[in-house]
DNA sequence: GTTAAAATACGCAATTTAGCGTATTTTTTT
DNA sequence: AAAAAAATACGCTAAATTGCGTATTTTAAC
């Protein structure tokens, strides 16, 4: 049997999360908890669990806190994060706390439990879209410091993937054959880019687009 | 349809992996690389691809050098890295040099087709072991600190002061300003050190200057 | 003190970017 | 079905960048 913990202030989250792991009859829900002090309390008197599926946002302490405080004190306890927010910030300090995975709520049972067979088994899941951003991370290891508050550019995603070919240095006619467009649209897009990030040049768009984590 | 390339030095793996995806009918296997040269060779004459599935270990260019110049050129299509071996040292450096992400060739064909679906969604991919990988690199960020590749480019100076103010996207007039100099002698500095740095544009530069720690 | 390297400066031509307007088609939302 | 948003495309003009040549002055090296 696999011994499972949920801990989420959302008490019908909570249930829902259950409810996935229902039809899996290997799989038995220990305790829930509902932040991460109730989570600590519960394990000082039970600590014989395998596996948490941690919440983020939770009062009195977060998920994130709490990682790092059972990661401490119980080190074989598995730990996958299952959030409703896929920033940046929550990632890396979820990661930095010792998370062995991140999974967004919207994760469908299936998926859940292979993660939790996987996780068990030493490996490490994550979301693709999680897996993105880490990947992100990684290649821009300056953004490691800090993380600013995500202004809201609305760039659509044409306009990310113009200003990602912007960033390797390429001229509007190599773009242009890249996506098959006309060099024509190509200056539309940079334009409306400019606009929206309010700067005149590449460089500087780049830049912006950079620390705002855009590409 | 999905285009797909195979790069890969070995015919009967290129083969193996066709064979993973000959049911999916969405997806159409363009052609097929044995090395990084062919495979840029090939993307030359039509680089109407969606994704590559790139070996690492292969003759001529290997498949960490081959994704680098992809990226590059062609940003816009995706990268899995399909491998035998899954030490940090190749997943750190496939990562760094663009990779989407990250499959060992035991994968499965469901696995493999949800992994290029999910990556062209824009999403990013790994096998658990690999996530894990990559989670213990985000925790030792020591590691990030990769081999100094001083290569020897003999910048005066002033050329160094120059990309400095490049590097913050001031043009011309402006750099000429900030160092009380003609914006005739500015230019001329920049073409010196494009012929140095062997590039084109200040984006280029400024490029090579950052990854060989020159700025 | 001569030589070499670096820094300074201009001119011409070609290419690339940037700013602004307009307009059609496709996709998404309501 | 209608409206809104996104993507596509072109034209005109101006500004900025890039490439190549030449030349003088200042600084550093031998």
């Amino acid at each position: 049997m696999i011994k499972i913990a949920i801990v989420d202030d959302n008490t019908f989250l909570q249930k829902a999360i259950q409810d996935k792991l229902i039809f899996f009859n290997e799989i038995e829900i220990k305790f829930k908890a509902n932040h991460g002090q109730d989570l600590l309390e519960k394990l000082d008197k039970n600590h014989n669990i395998d596996l948490i599926l941690m919440d983020i946002e939770m009062p009195k302490m977060n998920g994130i806190e709490a990682t790092e405080v059972v990661k401490n004190k119980y080190p074989q306890i598995k730990i996958i994060m299952l959030t409703v927010f896929d920033n940046d910030e929550n990632i890396f300090k979820s990661i930095k706390a010792g998370a062995d995975g991140y999974l967004l709520k919207e994760v469908n049972p299936e998926e859940l439990h292979n993660a939790i067979l996987e996780t068990l088994k030493g490996g490490a899941i994550m979301t693709p879209s999680i897996a993105l951003k880490t990947l992100k991370l990684f290649r821009n290891p300056e953004l490691f410091e800090d993380i600013p508050n995500q202004e809201e550019y609305n760039l659509t995603t044409r306009e990310i993937e113009v200003l990602e070919q912007l960033s390797k240095g390429l001229k509007y006619n190599s773009i242009a054959e890249n996506l098959f467009l006309s060099v024509g649209t190509i200056r539309k897009h940079v334009e409306n880019i400019y606009n929206k990030l309010q700067v005149h040049n590449k460089l500087e768009a780049i830049q912006k687009a950079k620390s705002n984590k855009l590409i």
